[in-house]
DNA sequence: GTCTATACACCGATAGAC
DNA sequence: GTCTATCGGTGTATAGAC
């Protein structure tokens, strides 16, 4: 996970080993709900006692930790990828901008629990975890500015929007589109506020 | 609770011990979280051990269907309150059912949290327990119609704006108002886009 | 009816043998 | 590293005192 320069057999080993119980973790929080993760279980399918992965972890907080980095990590790479193919209309992008943002939020909802927080009752993510998280969101300042949208409340101002649309199709309508379908008319909304110029 | 015509002393009783027990699943939710309540402290609160608790609420889920009913209820009724010194103006109201839903929604993180779920595990409020909260809601809708809003979509897009306000004040800024001083451009954002007058 | 005492199955976490 | 055993916690069920 971290730079390491020469990675020896054990290193190898010991990265394989949390990488299995973290993908462990990740099929128990699909399945039981991000709170519903115990360390009895990940250790079940990893063939292992529960004391044992603290030979891993620190804590059951630790998994949390670095499932929270795994997920923005996740996002920053398909958002690269995607970052080629955006349109050169500013509303065009925008919309392309908001429409990944709500499509990987919508798509798995322990990791958006996770990724944004507050489901797990004490979990806070250390610096490490939380390094992706900040490089998304510093992309998609400079993004915005690239628009011509500047202003730090107006960009918190389509942060909002954007959480305000994922978390009541979330609450309201899960596996639905009554929320995630408003995006465009959400956009042009945003768009006509902060003064981007219509095609 | 429900409306009984007679109420013996026994069943007076019984309703206080209950709006007891209830004032201190409260407090012991504002002070070590929603996730945090426990029944024994509860208990230990009202003078009772754990168990006894069973004899007033089937299970820890009824105590936060019944806090769900009570927030719910509350909103209604200052809500109510408010209702009455509601500008004529239509984006002057509006600006103010905005403002008094976010003053709500950030005042208490455990009621907020309660009261838009998700955050306790497998609770859902029961049809009881629910039926404030739909009466809040038709209310909203009454409201926006009166104002010209009347698309489904325009008041899920509404209830979105709101929602997205809440959550990033309470997730980045807790105790502040980084998101909740945005208000009166969110408003307006949304009364220019749905075309509500400008004064 | 209301409460206590007890018990159960589960949790995260730790200690220590191997 | 991984195990077993165990600790203090949880929600919850039930038997029985009053």
């Amino acid at each position: 996970m971290l730079g390491e320069t020469t990675s020896s057999w054990q290193d190898k080993r010991r990265t394989a080993a949390r990488t299995e119980i973290l993908t462990a973790a990740w099929a128990v929080a699909r399945e039981h709900g991000l709170a519903g993760l115990t360390l009895r279980e990940v250790a079940a399918r990893v063939g292992m006692r529960a004391p044992s992965l603290y030979s891993h972890f620190a804590s059951k907080h630790a998994i949390y930790d670095a499932m929270f980095g795994q997920a923005w990590t996740e996002y920053e790479r398909l958002a690269d990828a995607a970052e080629a193919g955006l349109p050169a209309a500013p509303r065009a992008a925008l919309r392309e901008i908001a429409r990944f943002h709500l499509a990987f939020a919508v798509a798995d909802l322990a990791r958006h629990q996770l990724m944004n927080v507050r489901t797990v009752p004490d979990f806070a993510p250390t610096e490490e975890g939380l390094a992706p998280a900040v490089r998304v969101l510093g992309r998609l300042r400079a993004h915005l500015a690239r628009l011509g949208v500047t202003g730090d409340e107006d960009v918190d101002l389509f942060t909002a929007l954007l959480a305000g649309l994922v978390d009541q199709q979330w609450a309201n309508d899960p596996g639905g589109d009554r929320w995630t379908r408003l995006l465009d008319r959400a956009v042009d909304m945003y768009a006509d506020a902060v003064g981007i110029p219509r095609p």
